[in-house]
DNA sequence: GAATACCTGAGC
DNA sequence: GCTCAGGTATTC
């Protein structure tokens, strides 16, 4: 959390805060947090307009004048949040300011974990935080994640977690979409039909749309960049439902450890 | 492919 | 005062 539904909602809210803004520059107030160092993050996007805005996973991409791009990362933790929607003021770790002199952004991160970092072009930013990083989950054709998931040997939830085989899935959507196409979490998906991989992929894309419709999850601290929560955690089935009775039959919602997350599961849904 | 480190705050 | 939360890089 933030998963790809979050930092979708990030995305697109924090859109009219930034298009068509000139840089002024980054001011670091915790230095681990800028990428490749705070002097070089400041100094790269300064004077640069913004022209774009992009999402692949859970990292989100300014696009600048020039090709240049300011990415952002937000981990666990991490708040983009316009000086309007008035943040709190501690754990603040950077601020973006315009050329403008008008309302800068604000990095708010409590565990530190998530970062902001200057880019010279896409090439750049494929080779490295990129790199390795498989399809975005968002409108991933179902037959695409059945043949990506098809020849894994491990548990299936590790392999929905694993950013390398599908981009933008995190723990709650993990539970959230397995739980829907009702198949167990330590199922292994080389044994799993491709019937049942599809559906799992028509599922992810419905869970996905729907939980950005309605904001996002905010289950921890997750607001948009207007500060406002989503309200999606309201219809989780599973996630975080220990001993609650199971929204399509009743039994009650399993918690088990897999892959080191905590995961939840409805025992009569989700047969192994 | 699994365990550990990174962090802080919430909830016991 | 302890455990847990979890995305990802690192390390076994």
């Amino acid at each position: 959390m933030p998963e790809l539904p979050e930092v979708e909602c990030v995305r697109r809210t924090l859109a009219p805060h930034v298009m068509g803004r000139r840089l002024a520059g980054v001011e670091v107030s915790l230095a681990k947090v800028a990428r490749p160092s705070p002097q070089a993050l400041s100094q790269g996007v300064a004077g640069r307009l913004v022209t774009g805005h992009r999402r692949h996973g859970k990292l989100l991409s300014l696009e600048l004048e020039g090709g240049a791009l300011l990415a952002v990362h937000l981990r666990m933790t991490g708040q983009l949040v316009p000086a309007a929607a008035r943040p709190e003021a501690k754990h603040i770790h950077a601020q973006v300011r315009f050329a403008d002199d008008g309302p800068s952004i604000w990095f708010r991160d409590v565990r530190q974990f998530g970062w902001l970092g200057y880019f010279a072009d896409q090439a750049e930013l494929a080779a490295g935080p990129l790199a390795g990083i498989g399809p975005d989950a968002l409108g991933l054709p179902p037959a695409d994640l059945a043949r990506l998931l098809a020849p894994k040997a491990g548990r299936i939830k590790a392999a929905l977690l694993d950013q390398r085989v599908v981009a933008g899935v995190g723990n709650i959507y993990a539970d959230e979409c397995l739980h829907r196409a009702g198949i167990h979490p330590e199922a292994r998906p080389r044994d799993l039909s491709q019937a049942q991989l599809e559906r799992l992929g028509r599922e992810l894309n419905l869970t996905l749309a729907e939980a950005i419709a309605r904001g996002g999850s905010s289950v921890s601290n997750f607001v948009d960049a207007d500060g406002r929560p989503g309200t999606f955690q309201e219809t989780h089935r599973a996630y975080k439902r220990t001993g609650q009775p199971c929204p399509a039959c009743g039994e009650g919602i399993c918690r088990i450890v897999v892959a080191g997350r905590s995961t939840h599961f409805c025992p009569a849904c989700q047969k192994p």
